[in-house]
DNA sequence: TGACGTTGTGATAAAATTATAAAATAGATT
DNA sequence: AATCTATTTTATAATTTTATCACAACGTCA
């Protein structure tokens, strides 16, 4: 059963939520803005934020950059028409997905359901594949149960690309990941970081593959 | 590289869409009803089409569905302030998203980055014609399970006759659609092109159609 | 059949892309 | 402040891909 965290300052939007939720059969909690929302996530975990963008004490912006400091739950943003969207939904604020308002609650619970199965497949604490483990509590990657010692940089790459095994990722794509969005190191440097993290995994590196003309993607052989 | 439809009726308009795209690095097209929008599309993939609801000839939610009956791209409604709700988002219309007129154009290129984003992960990554398999996310393609190794250009050049399956394209229309607007390589290019493609897909190499004195289909033989 | 235009093929040079090495910068730690 | 490490940038080498040319092969039509 997954649980959904509301997040509004309007109790009738909320409620309106929460009744197509439960509808759905998601157990769901309430917050009234920003603050309570940061609160109530740092003694309980959910499975998708609801979060209204504009709020008072804390907006959804910032709130949900908190909230994503300390634990990686999908947020989808509530928005009205009008709001400086750029500022809003640019991806600096890491959101999953965005609605606008008034929205249409069956349209908001399809996108819930997509998001929820999105970020299951994406999010366990340990990852194995092929000859590798990734304990992504401890940040620590194994090759065949030997340890592989990794900077941060080539940690969160390497991250990067097994959450998106099977899938060529461009330098852009990875640049915005890994890197942030603040920050535009070059194409160059991008490489750079794969051919060090490939010189650190051992034989793993085979499952790096470069995808000439377009970027890179981790890959295993069948 | 995303490819965007612009259609509008005022030139002005399309222009200062055109300019913010092209500086966001995106391919353009552009159309000035939805008549001309829905003859375009007939030939040419698009990762997203922002389309203006008034216009004559062809009204945008008209046009909108007309497209979508037969592709699956995203759109981008442009619409007076006070047009319906259910208007812009009822399921009817299919709308990805809206942008009440007079937008800010940072705004626009905002929801265009996020609604082809969406769009990239919900729309399907498997296709199966024939004897061959292509995994547009891997970018990988299998003949009877075996791998075809094929550069950037040639798999650019295989997903687009495949999309348009049964369909014989001009030299013009692969040039435009494989390369790009700006780019314009001699007509023989193509032509060697198709040779490398063929070479490197086995007996699939049949499906590439020649057709004399007009271009190339690709096409499964009954 | 033969002439003409169109398409397929191989060679080659140019262009683009990536891997590697080396140097510069930034950040952290003592 | 000095030193060390991680990171980014710059430069260069190695490699692959691509465009174009020349010509052969092919198909079409008078």
């Amino acid at each position: 059963m997954a649980k959904i965290l509301i997040v509004d300052d309007e109790p009738d939007i909320r409620a309106l939520i929460c009744r197509y939720a439960k509808h759905e059969g998601y157990d769901t909690a309430e917050a009234s803005d920003g603050l309570e929302a940061v609160d109530i996530c740092r003694s309980e975990d959910f499975d998708v934020i609801i979060m209204d963008a504009m709020m008072p004490e804390l907006d959804g912006f910032s709130a949900c950059k908190k909230i994503r400091a300390a634990k990686d739950i999908p947020v989808i943003m509530l928005s009205a028409r009008g709001e400086e969207y750029d500022k809003l939904f640019g991806f600096e604020t890491g959101a999953d997905d965005y609605v606008v308002k008034p929205f249409s609650p069956r349209e908001l619970m399809a996108r819930i359901k997509v998001v929820i199965n999105r970020h299951v497949k994406t999010s366990p604490n340990k990852i194995k594949v092929g000859d590798m483990e990734i304990d992504t509590l401890g940040r620590n990657v194994y090759i065949d149960t030997e340890k592989a010692e990794l900077t941060a940089k080539e940690y969160d790459l390497l991250l990067y690309l097994v959450k998106n095994i099977g899938v060529v990722l461009t330098r852009e794509q990875i640049i915005e990941n890994v890197w942030g969005y603040e920050y535009y190191p070059t194409d160059r440097t991008v490489d750079w970081q794969i051919k060090q993290l490939r010189s650190h995994i051992g034989k793993c590196r085979d499952n790096i593959v470069t995808v000439r003309g377009v970027g890179y993607k981790f890959e295993i052989e069948k």
